[in-house]
DNA sequence: AAGTGCTTGCTTTTT
DNA sequence: GCAAGCACTT
């Protein structure tokens, strides 16, 4: 096996390790990714491991396809062909339509997301006669999910106070009305499938004999039922392999919870523990300004990063004058990498706090033509089309399902409104029946017993719309799922519905065309696959393609590399976010997540923040983030040892039009980024960037004394050096 | 039932 | 500043 050639002793020693549970533990792109890939190839190629025999998991879409490409250049196809290797639920989405009878659900379930959940939580919220502005569906939506992923059913959820009462009480009736629809949330998932292998022994030797060995990666992010699953999966051969980095660990807000080291070392206490040390990722500024920013954590032992990449460029800070100026920064300077050749736009990636911040950094790439690849941010899964058709092929597939019932009885408005909605409701609860079962009865007209319950005028277009779906159900049977979502789409006339002809209609249709195109994979496999698939991806799956530069969340980014990582909105309220100001455990969260956005970048880091920033209505002063201090001075340019140090002259607003202007430009400039000069009173300084103006060269320098200054070459005297 | 216009309250992060 | 949610009208 030569690929272990090159790797480090520490590395090949996890690679090889023999039978047994092993914990790799170790910081930032020191190779654990790498030598879980690696050990799968080896324990094939060497081991004599069969590939169908290896569990690998992992907790996203993209990761699980990233790992099985890995695997694919380390062996040739036929080696590899079986290996289950997926993210934890759709693992358990397997296993669990293959062992329906031990389950109150039938193999057709279908999977609610956030939508369907929150749908249903109202529902019996309103029923109930809670007070909606107290118990908002989120939160106890929230408080549920949290139960859920600590395996605790409602019978079991504890209740110290009154609020806990409520929440038993609906999180007991939302779990009836699941079952009822037969579907299950992405907690129920885990939570089914760890119940079930820890209830039952002969499912769980089924699996767990099958799997001699369970690989698990970014395991600083499991929650105790995804410990539980691989515990239980690994409790025959336990051969179980995991690989994190509590550093890293960025998403205790869904239950994770990094006790699950002691509890690996308590059920396997002939665990051997591996570190890797050497980084291989980043050049030794980057780490170091990593460490500053993590070695402030507290309840960590202090772990040393390093690379011999060398010592690489400074951290660029920059303060903008305004949010837009922020992202035209961004822009302008990935243009200026990308122009001298430093990168390519494939190595840079824009980070930040939340989703929302991409609309002004996608809007400065816009404006500039310059094209980009958004991750995440529901931008067409998140559709309303697209969720109204998908709620349709899910009502064909089962009817059960009250979530997608409730969202397209009247898509496109067909006469039924709220008031018919709750009596079929109320009819189908007093027959104990589902409320989609008895919409395809109505279809039979006045023959159907629950005919009577609707007022004249209600029961026509219920029976139109049951014996659709009925016709649909029907068609099913013989159609492919290409076929079946044209027949749908043709019998709703949802084109007419949403393609107005506006701009905006053509945009809508062009999803629903997108989402045929989905479809076309399905072929000749089943409407069951087709759902699940399209259940369990997401926005944030983006397929790699393209070599343009990626914008994404922080927590979107943990696993990746990029040669120029951009973060931006580093001020206190937005990173640390302003949520988690009062509990200390958040901050240290917030904290994590800068450290993983730093330990992104493989050779250049940029630090940006603005002083002032559009919140709600008017602009507003912002603070630079609490977390910039840990940053040891002087691994920073562009910024001065009190801190605020350019503040923006009154046109730098105006910095987004500059940038465009710039490409009209005829005359030729005279400094480029990165060129060192020197100024007759601010000393030596590093161009960022440049651009014709009204005939005249307007330089942006960074220098060592002041900061980011912007400068006319034609009245400062800036040498070149 | 559905459309209009006004009020509210809101913004983490994701499978 | 905006979207969802509400009351009120037709
Ligand atoms: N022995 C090695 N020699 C050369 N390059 C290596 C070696 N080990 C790892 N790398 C490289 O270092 C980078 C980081 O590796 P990898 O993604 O596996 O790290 P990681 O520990 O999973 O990182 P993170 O926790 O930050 O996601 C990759 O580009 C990988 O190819």
């Amino acid at each position: 096996m030569d690929f272990l050639d090159k790797l480090n002793n520490q590395q090949r020693a996890a690679v090889t390790a023999g039978n047994g549970p092993v914990l790799v533990v170790a910081g930032p792109g020191s190779g654990k990714t790498r030598v879980l890939t690696q050990r799968i190839a080896y324990l094939i190629a060497e081991e004599g491991v069969r590939p169908w025999q290896i569990l690998a998991v992992t907790f996203t879409n993209k990761a699980a396809r990233e790992m099985g490409e890995r695997v694919k250049k380390l062996l040739p196809d036929q080696a590899i062909e079986g290996i289950m290797l997926g993210t934890f639920h759709s693992i358990c989405g397997r296993i669990l339509r293959r062992e329906t009878e031990y389950l109150p659900i039938q193999s057709n379930f279908v999977i609610f997301d956030t939508d369907d959940q929150e749908r249903i939580v109202k529902n019996v919220i309103r029923e109930f006669n809670i007070n909606e502005k107290l118990y908002r569906p989120a939160s106890v939506l929230g408080a549920i999910s949290r139960a859920k992923n600590e395996l605790i059913t409602a019978d079991d959820y504890p209740t110290q106070t009154y609020r806990d009462e409520i929440v038993k009480r609906v999180y007991a009736e939302y779990q009836k009305r699941l079952v009822a629809s037969n579907a299950v949330d992405f907690d129920d998932m885990l939570m089914y499938t760890a119940r079930l292998l820890e209830e039952n022994p002969s499912v769980r030797d089924k699996y767990a004999q099958r799997f001699r060995h369970v690989l698990v990666d970014e395991f600083q992010d499991t929650n105790l039922a995804q410990y539980a699953l691989v515990k239980q999966l690994a409790s025959f051969n336990r051969n179980i392999f995991c690989v994190g980095d509590p550093d890293q660990s960025i998403y205790a807000w869904r239950g994770a919870d990094w006790r699950n080291v002691q509890r690996f070392e308590q059920d396997f206490p002939d665990a051997q523990t591996i570190l890797l040390e050497q980084n291989y990722r980043s050049r030794q500024t980057i780490l170091d300004a990593a460490m500053g920013v993590i070695d402030r954590a507290h309840n960590r032992r202090k772990k040393k990063l390093f690379t011999d990449r060398g010592e690489g460029e400074k951290i660029f800070f920059y303060e903008a004058p305004d949010d837009y100026a922020e992202a035209s920064f961004v822009v302008d300077t990935i243009a200026q990498l990308v122009a001298s050749r430093q990168f390519e736009p494939g190595d840079c990636a824009v980070m930040y706090r939340t989703n929302a911040m991409s609309r002004l950094i996608e809007e400065a790439f816009l404006q500039a033509r310059l094209p980009y690849r958004l991750v995440g941010a529901q931008r067409f899964y998140g559709r309303r089309e697209v969720k109204d058709i998908i709620a349709f092929l899910r009502l064909v597939h089962n009817p059960a399902d009250e979530a997608s019932l409730d969202r397209v009885i009247n898509v496109p408005p067909r006469g039924i409104g709220d008031k018919t909605l709750t009596t079929l409701h109320l009819v189908a609860r007093q027959n104990n029946l589902q409320p989609g079962h008895v919409l395809l009865d109505l279809a039979r007209g006045k023959e159907s017993p629950y005919w009577e319950s609707f007022s004249g005028r209600a029961a026509l277009p219920l029976a139109d719309f049951g014996g659709m779906l009925a016709t649909w159900r029907t068609a099913a049977l013989s159609l492919t799922v290409p076929e079946l979502f044209d027949r749908v789409v043709k019998d709703l006339g949802y084109k007419e519905y949403i393609d107005d002809e506006s701009e905006e209609g053509e945009d809508h249709w062009e999803n629903v065309d997108e989402l045929r195109r989905l479809t076309l994979e399905y072929s000749t496999r089943t409407l069951d696959e087709f759902l699940e698939n399209i259940a369990l991806v997401s926005d944030q799956d983006t397929i790699t393609e393209g070599n343009v530069p990626t914008l994404l969340t922080l927590h979107a980014a943990k696993g990746l590399e990029f040669g120029a990582v951009f973060i931006v909105g580093l001020d206190d309220g937005i990173l640390p976010h302003s949520r988690s100001f009062d509990e200390p455990e958040g901050m240290e969260e917030e904290r994590r997540l800068f450290y993983v956005g730093i330990t992104r970048a493989k050779d250049k880091l940029y630090l940006i923040r603005s002083i002032q920033r559009g919140g709600r209505g008017s602009q507003e002063e912002t603070f630079p983030s609490r977390f910039l201090d840990d940053i040891p001075a002087d691994l920073l340019i562009g910024k001065t040892r009190t801190g605020r140090a350019m503040r923006g002259a009154p046109a730098e607003t105006k910095w987004a039009i500059h940038t465009r202007t710039q490409s009209a430009s005829v005359i030729e400039t005279q400094f480029r980024a990165g060129t060192r000069v020197k100024h007759s009173s601010w000393g030596e300084g590093i161009v960022l960037d440049s651009k014709i103006q009204d005939d005249d060269e307007i330089v942006d320098v960074v220098f060592n004394s002041v900061g980011i200054k912007r400068l006319s070459a034609s009245l400062a005297n800036l040498k070149i050096i």
